[in-house]
DNA sequence: TATCCGTGGTA
DNA sequence: TTACCAAGGAT
């Protein structure tokens, strides 16, 4: 072990801790989902699905995940749009993709069975350090660290750590800790005891220390400075992009225009209402802009006619502020896999991002004051 | 190493 | 309203 790592755990009563933080969580642990049984899968999918997602909003994607893809076997041979829409809302769309391209590999190359080994599970794409840990320890019982935002929010306390947990170095100090003083008797109630203490009692803001189970342990505690850790430095705020987007129909009103977004980077392959950056600000050119973008892209010709909404959405690192029209697309449109008029009724079939998902409620909310301008749109 | 990659809950 | 955040990984 390093000496930086070192000197923050000599003379900690492992074993003791071990005892009080194991026997905590098989007294109070949550009785959750992926928590009935040990199958690798289910666990492998229980991590994925809740790196940077709670608990609460897991739940219910995990339950219908694994009704349609219950195994190793039917998650390999899976459509991958029925992939994305089942995951549809959860955000982190690479996560199911990379997902599916590891659950292959282990398919073809570990005869379907989850490897229990370190080095082989986290070259698998997707599978970092913390879901290495936490799926072979939790699974199989590997004495693997499974450090998370959790994990360095508790033993920075424990441990009185100061070091900026934005930092990568500072997530290998604390693997190096966890390795240290994890359990090798039980390393899955160790890990899981970890993360389970810092979502319910070693909490960000207001932390119940004093129904801590390892309280006795804690620096930051006895030192009343529970508050101010973990130090973390913050990032840049994102930016603000213009877009300007459309729902466009069929002449006779029962299609709708729908985009596959680019195969990398952000929403990939989700379907969209297209939609065009903004960059003339002069709103005088703006449905121009827009009808000639689609032209240019795919040749085809399109009219707004009327503002539908305004719909802002929030991401991690950025701003979407889009002005929504309602139109039509005029004559044919030279289909492609990823320009599609789609049926009204089957649109649902289609991963849409939640922004786009608020776009199409807001067509549903209004589609009969645009039907009295004298369009018809559908039946 | 810093940035990219979603979403919804919360102080 | 703003900012922060919640069981990270890829580049």
């Amino acid at each position: 072990m390093k000496e930086t790592a070192l000197k923050h755990v000599e003379h900690f009563p492992i074993h003791s801790f071990q005892k009080k933080l194991i026997d905590w969580f098989l007294r109070e642990g949550r009785d959750l989902p992926w928590r009935r049984d040990k199958d690798p899968y289910k666990i492998w999918v229980s991590e994925v699905m809740l790196q940077q997602t709670r608990v609460d909003t897991v739940i219910p994607y995990f339950h219908n995940f694994i009704e349609q893809f219950p195994s190793i076997d039917a998650l390999a041979s899976a459509d991958e749009q029925k992939l994305l829409k089942a995951w549809e809302g959860l955000g982190y769309y690479s996560r199911v993709k990379n997902l599916h391209a590891a659950v292959k590999e282990v398919k073809e190359r570990y005869g379907g069975v989850v490897p229990k080994d370190k080095e082989a599970f986290s070259q698998l794409k997707g599978v970092g350090p913390y879901t290495t840990g936490a799926v072979l320890s939790i699974a199989y019982g590997l004495p693997i660290p499974a450090v998370d935002g959790n994990v360095m929010r508790v033993l920075s306390r424990i441990f009185y750590i100061q070091e900026d947990i934005a930092k990568g170095r500072t997530k290998k100090l604390f693997e190096e800790i966890a390795q240290y003083i994890i359990s090798h008797e039980d390393p899955s109630s160790f890990n899981q005891g970890l993360m389970e203490l810092g979502a319910l009692v070693c909490k960000p803001s207001n932390p119940s220390c004093l129904l801590c189970p390892v309280n006795d342990f804690c620096e930051a505690f006895k030192r009343g400075e529970q508050h101010l850790l973990p130090v973390k430095s913050k990032g840049k705020k994102g930016k603000t992009i213009q877009l300007t987007a459309a729902v466009l129909l069929s002449d006779d009103g029962k299609k709708v225009l729908l985009r596959k977004r680019p195969s990398s980077g952000l929403l990939a392959d989700l379907w969209e209402f297209p939609s065009e950056e903004q960059k003339d600000r002069n709103f005088t050119n703006l449905l121009a802009e827009y009808e000639k973008a689609l032209y240019g892209k795919h040749e085809i010709n399109v009219h707004l006619k009327q503002p539908l909404c305004h719909v802002e959405h929030i991401f991690s690192h950025l701003k979407w502020e889009i002005k929504v029209f309602f139109g039509f697309v005029d004559g044919k449109v030279e289909e492609t896999s990823r320009l599609k008029m789609v049926s009204i009724d089957s649109i649902n079939h289609y991963p849409l991002p939640v922004p786009h998902q608020k776009i199409w409620e807001q067509f549903l909310i209004h589609r009969d004051v645009l039907e009295t301008e004298g369009f018809q749109t559908g039946e």
